[in-house]
DNA sequence: TTGTCTAATATCGTTTAGCTATTGGGCAAT
DNA sequence: ATTGCCCAATAGCTAAACGATATTAGACAA
């Protein structure tokens, strides 16, 4: 069964006349004739009963009319979604995120490339910034907003975000309620404090940035809490538990019973960035890299 | 687009690499890799990436694995489905029955036939035998039971249930209460009774048959009710509102309040035939008149 | 019976699908 | 750096297929 048998078979099936069909298909009659039967052959029935008068469909070509148009639809759009996915216009993107990004300009980025890209499906995961790195490399994950430095050679990147780091204190702390803490905080302020941090196998590169931090600051803090997560870091502030240094985006996280106080000396600044394989070259992942290029020099 | 392609694209997408691909195929590799090309051109995507090295699966390449693979089975089963339906294993047939046929055995010759052939459709329409024969000649119905021994040329038939005529009368009829009735009644003590009879638009041969009948025994018939359903006639015997002659298969219709008995005289028979355009030369058809006549050798 | 209409068949030329041989481009081992 | 090897692409050729023209065969109408 080839794609001209069908079209063949469908004019025929409209005109139920040789000559006519042929000439809309624009050959001659015989090789329409000879078409229909190489089809009735490789289907293994009649599908026209042909007479010297008159011909008509049997009732397994009338069953096979509609499996004819459905194939030689079917065919067309699927050639038009592989162009489209290859044009970047349809398709899939898993895109990792670190759960910061949520208060960092990623809902409005995706909001926006959707508005811009319909057909585009946005699968949206948030992962640690290690197991981003490994999904990349894996071909796991398409694109992903990630807290490291340290980035594997086959990966390209885009610094999204670079915020300093805040001292977060449950809204009751002493070191809240004083006027100093609207002006900021001296880092030293902080020795002796418990603090809540976000686990060494979650973020690596945040664990060191705070003991050199402290470290610069002449005191190594008491890591007491550990959390899987910031929003949870925020929460066990808000509680009264510890302290802690985050991201600036997490002001933005409408927790309450916090305060943020910037640092007096601020240190090195807590980047984010987005990743993606260089190898992998595809239209969709093109445009939203496009797209978030274009959220840095142009914000909300 | 061919199917070619479609196959070669496949086992290209399995196992990436030319060679064997093109070993798998039992064609040489050149031809594989034209192939490959002639598909990306009419597909307008790239499916590939070749390196001298590696060959990989593009985005558009893995959105077209799925609609290939579619497109082969779906084209595999309008194929079957055609043959299936060529050879009446599969399709519908339209079945037209006069009511009274729901009593003659119409249930348990459909359920036979389902039961050797379940992918075959039956649709059943209870329609009058004049709306049947109408609807046989213009193809809107593939077989019908009916009521009538006029029937066009191009129709074949077989007669599938004769049966009496039976006096049907309201349980508290003096005629019902006599011990006559249960050894029959001569068709003159009906003289004079209210007659209910199926209307003549929807069964004419019926309305001579009456008249016939009762010509010869002497009377001219007083039709005062007119139903469209022999059902309908036998409820309005069973309210008392008059006498009829039903087929005999009424007797088992279930309904109370009417007694039945036979003629003494027992005049034509009031035959059912199984009709169908001779020219409708379709395997379902076929088998399902096979199936009416084994039916009539091997009744229940 | 003849004339006309229609699908099937016969025969031929052109296109195309596939084969063999070869080229060209990377990666690896020396 | 150089050589060797692997793999896909290209070139040139043969054979099969597809389609065109001419013709035949069958059915209905005049």
């Amino acid at each position: 069964m080839e794609f001209r048998h069908l079209r063949y078979f469908l004019v025929l099936a409209e005109e139920l006349h040789f000559g006519r069909a042929a000439r809309r298909l624009a050959i001659s009659q015989p090789p329409l004739s000879l078409n229909i039967q190489q089809l009735e052959a490789s289907v293994g029935a009649q599908l026209f009963v042909r007479s010297s008068r008159a011909v008509q469909l049997t009732a397994a070509g009338q069953a096979f009319v509609p499996a004819a148009r459905a194939l030689l639809a079917q065919a067309a759009d699927a050639a038009s979604l592989a162009k489209d996915v290859g044009s970047g216009i349809a398709g899939s993107l898993a895109i990792g995120f670190a759960g910061s990004m949520l208060f960092s300009g990623l809902p409005a980025i995706v909001e926006r490339f959707q508005a811009d890209h319909p057909r585009l499906r946005l699968q949206l995961r948030e992962l640690s910034s290690s197991e981003q790195l490994q999904a990349l490399v894996q071909d796991r994950l398409d694109l992903g907003f990630v807290h490291t430095t340290r980035v594997p050679p086959e990966l390209s990147q885009i610094k999204v975000v670079s915020q300093p780091l805040l001292v977060c204190l449950p809204a009751t702390h002493p070191l809240a309620l004083t006027s100093s803490a609207g002006q900021g905080l001296a880092l030293a302020q902080l020795s002796g404090e418990p603090f809540a941090v976000v686990s060494r196998a979650v973020s690596p590169d945040y664990h060191e940035h705070i003991l050199t931090l402290c470290a610069d600051a002449g005191f190594y803090p008491e890591l007491r809490h550990e959390l899987r997560h910031w929003l949870s870091v925020v929460s066990l502030v808000a509680q009264g538990m510890g302290v802690a240094l985050v991201p600036a985006a997490l002001e933005k996280s409408g927790m309450t019973g916090v305060v943020f106080a910037p640092l007096l000396q601020a240190g090195l600044p807590y980047d984010t960035h987005c990743l993606w394989k260089t190898s992998r070259s595809s239209a969709a992942l093109a445009a939203f890299v496009q797209a978030v290029r274009t959220s840095l020099s142009v914000p909300l």
